[in-house]
Formats: C-alpha cells, sequence, structure tokens
DNA sequence: ACAATAGTGTGATTTGTATCACATATTTCA
DNA sequence: TGAAATATGTGATACAAATCACACTATTGT
C-alpha cells in the first residue's frame, strides 16, 4: 500500500471511537497495516464457520450481524454503523467466525490482519481498555436480550426493542424516534419473533398511540408510556 | 491486611488462570490489594442494579449467575467453579451490576476493587489479551444460546445444552458425563423451558438410551446419536 | 427411623405464537 | 407511467410449550 494511501486512510481512523486514544503517529504506523476495502449493499463480508481472522472498522456504511438456521429462519444480533468495529471475536481467539456478517448499505472499511490488532493491543493499554469496554457493553447487551426471550412475551419484547433503538428526537421535544426504521422482517428478526406477529403488535400499539409512522421512520411521543407497557 | 494474609492470597491466586501469565512478584504486590472473602451456600454475593464495581476469583466453590422476571420466573446464564472469575463488567464500565451472583456450594474467594484490577489490565498485556479471551468466547456462548433461543425448538435447546456441558468420561472409555448433574428446575432455567418439560423430554432421551441416569449424574453413552438428535 | 423437605413424573387444559394463505399497500426502476 | 418487486395487514388454523394439579420418589436432618 502506498504512503498516500496509508495516510487517507489513517485520517479516516480517526472516526472510529476505538482508536480515539492513539497519537497521530501510533494511528499512522496502524494504519499501514490496514487494507481499504469497499463492499456494495447485500454483500456478505464475513462468514460462519470461515477462518478468517481480520478485524474490520467501519468508516461509512451499516452492516448486519445474523444468524440462519437450517430451516431458513434469521436472527439478527446488531446493526454496525459509521465508526463501529467488526471481527474482534476471531481476531482475539482464533477461532471460526461465529456469525455472518452483511452489507445493508454500501460500505467503505479500513481491515487489517489478526497479528497487527493483537499489537496494537498490546502495546496500548488505552484501546485494549477501550476494547473491554465495548466488549463489556456487548455481553450486558446480550444477557439483556437473553433474559429478554426467556422471560418475556412478544408484545414486551418488541416494546423494549423500539425502547432500546428510539434515539430523542431533535424535531420534537420530548419525543423520541427511530429512523431509519427497519423493515417489519428486519425487526422480527431482532426481537426473535415472526413478521406477522410484529405486524398484529405494531397495529396494537398505533391504536393506542403508543407509536406513530411518518416519512421519517417511527416516533414514540410518549417514552414513560412505551416503558409501562414494555414492564407489564 | 497483614502480609501473611497477602502471601496467602497470592498462593491461591495461582490458580486463578486469568492471572497465570503474572510473575510472583506482580501476584504478589496485586494480591495485597486483595481481600479474602467467605460465603455460605445460598448466598448472594452480586444483586443486580447495584453499584459495586468490586471482581472476585474463585478460589473454591460453585456459584450460578442469574436474573429474575417480575412473575418469579429464573433464567441461568452460567455455572462458576473453582479459578473463574466475575464482576469484570461492572469493574470495567463502573454501570449497574446486570445480574444476580448467588453461592451454591460454600464458597472461597478473593475480591479486589474497581481501581486495582484495572492498573493490573493496563499495567499488564497478557492480563488484559487473556481477559478479552474469556471475554470473546463468552459473547460466542451468548451469541449460540440466543440464536438456539429463537431458532430451535425446547428439546434440541435441551440437547444442545447437554452437549455443552458433557465431559469425557473417564469411567466410561468414549462415554462422557455431566457430573454433578443440575436439578431438573435449574438445568430447565439453564435452558429457558418449564421443569415440566425437561422432565418429559429427559424421559424421552432415557427410552432411546441417549442418556442414562446413575449415581455418579447423567451419562451420555454415544455422544453421536445425542448430536443428531440436536441437529434435526 | 421418621417426618419434613426437595425433587421428579405425568395427565389435562390453556395459551401464545408460528404458520399458512391471501389481500392490500408501497417502493423501485425500466 | 405502469409493471414488478417489496413490504405490510389480517383472518383461520395448527402446534409447541406453559401452566395447573397432583401423585410419587428421593434426600435431609433430628
Amino acid at each position: 500500500m502506498s504512503n498516500i494511501k496509508a495516510t487517507i486512510v489513517s485520517s479516516e481512523l480517526k472516526k472510529i471511537p476505538l482508536l480515539s486514544s492513539l497519537s497521530d503517529d501510533a494511528r499512522d504506523s496502524f494504519a499501514n497495516k490496514c487494507r481499504w476495502v469497499e463492499y456494495g449493499p447485500d454483500k456478505s463480508v464475513i462468514e460462519r464457520g470461515m477462518f478468517d481472522t481480520n478485524v474490520y472498522f467501519i468508516i461509512t456504511g451499516t452492516l448486519h450481524v445474523l444468524n440462519y438456521s437450517e430451516t431458513g429462519r434469521v436472527i439478527t444480533y446488531a446493526t454496525l454503523k459509521d465508526g463501529d468495529m467488526f471481527g474482534e471475536l476471531a481476531a482475539i481467539d482464533g477461532l471460526p467466525r461465529s456469525a455472518w456478517v452483511c452489507s445493508i448499505t454500501p460500505c467503505q472499511m479500513a481491515t487489517c490482519p489478526s497479528p497487527a490488532f493483537i499489537n496494537l493491543l498490546s502495546g496500548n493499554a488505552e484501546v485494549s481498555l477501550a476494547l473491554l469496554k465495548r466488549m463489556s457493553s456487548n455481553i450486558r447487551l446480550l444477557d439483556d436480550r437473553l433474559k429478554d426471550l426467556t422471560l418475556l412475551g412478544a408484545e414486551q419484547r418488541a416494546c423494549t426493542e423500539l425502547l432500546r433503538m428510539a434515539k430523542p428526537d431533535s424535531e420534537a421535544p420530548g419525543g423520541y424516534v427511530i429512523s431509519p426504521m427497519l423493515t417489519h422482517a428486519n425487526f422480527a428478526n431482532l426481537v426473535g419473533v415472526s413478521r406477522e406477529t410484529i405486524s398484529r403488535i405494531f397495529r396494537k400499539l398505533r391504536e393506542e398511540s403508543l407509536i406513530v409512522h411518518n416519512k421519517r421512520g417511527l416516533c414514540i411521543p410518549n417514552r414513560k408510556l412505551l416503558e409501562q407497557r414494555a414492564f407489564l
């Protein structure tokens, strides 16, 4: 890779929170170990069971982390966006990939081989700690979803997931939005129910004005009310 | 804490795989930051929502990591044993505890405050990396269980969990054992089904000789057969 | 050795959610 | 602009698993 390209990669890597503690020099030299990769929409970046160990840093684009059953049903673990990373598990433990990662939108990413990543971690306690934090929050989320899945019904889980995804709405004071909203089918995979069930649940929530659909996505006018619904 | 006590703690900490890369000196000085704690059986060590951030290293004893629903139903995430650790999430990110940890048998543990643990990680890339590995395998397990829960039926999940828990049987060549076996109720919480359903599933598996109960616990004479059952 | 407690087995019934089978919208792009 | 492809809405039915209710069996302790 040319130095010019590496310099470009390095400046793009500034957008990755995990690497924010690196000095310019350290980031430059790490960027030298990275490759620039681009994917179109609906492309598979990582496939379950493969033995590659590269780490990916998302500069722009959206991807889904998911798994299939033999019968073709899907479970979605997470939606990844600009600034996120993935592929760290295999890079750390060398085991085969545990899930698929597929691009939704076109994606630009920097990727580096496992040894370069391990080397980065060994030499930078701050990056190491940042990754530990990332993985902690990952585990907390997985714990929560596992709990929801065994202890809650479909409607409660759907509400909980809506609350997790909602961000304060800049255009409606006090309100929350999910924008852009996933398709029912995708949301269903995330919650672990059928598409039809999500459709029925949303109808009810809409009838009670707990959620509102518009062009911006899905709005939650009153978060408290939805929380009440999620907890009983 | 007296130096004598710290020395004892240090030698006990040798049993913790996570700390195995530490030199005697480094371990001694870390042991100085630790406190020795003991719990009887059925005691709560960590409670969901609490803001303490201590890390625990299990010298002897067994504990369960779990969560309750409002209705009293339980989900068990993991069983921890000698050499394991817990409490690292809160120590790393400072957030409230995400689950309960309860002693099953009497327990002896070393515990240290979050800053001492963070300090240990910052100064020891090897320990840091070992923890990253531990958390990676944790995430893989959670991913798997989440997948099983949404994509598989109760019987398949029960078989999968049996396979996960089984270890090669030293007394029966080629066979596997789970020893000691959990109660049906506990196993049910782990798999995310009712106790009665586990009872019925075990009856079927016993009728087909896929599992055998005896005083040592639960034996799996032919792992391959059980795997077949789990995958269809 | 006995009662008390904890764990297990099994039928009958109810429940939630998947599945099937369409109708109806909405978006995409030729 | 119209046709194809995607996404959504909704009833009817099927089914797996929870729940309820109780008998039975081990384990524990005094």
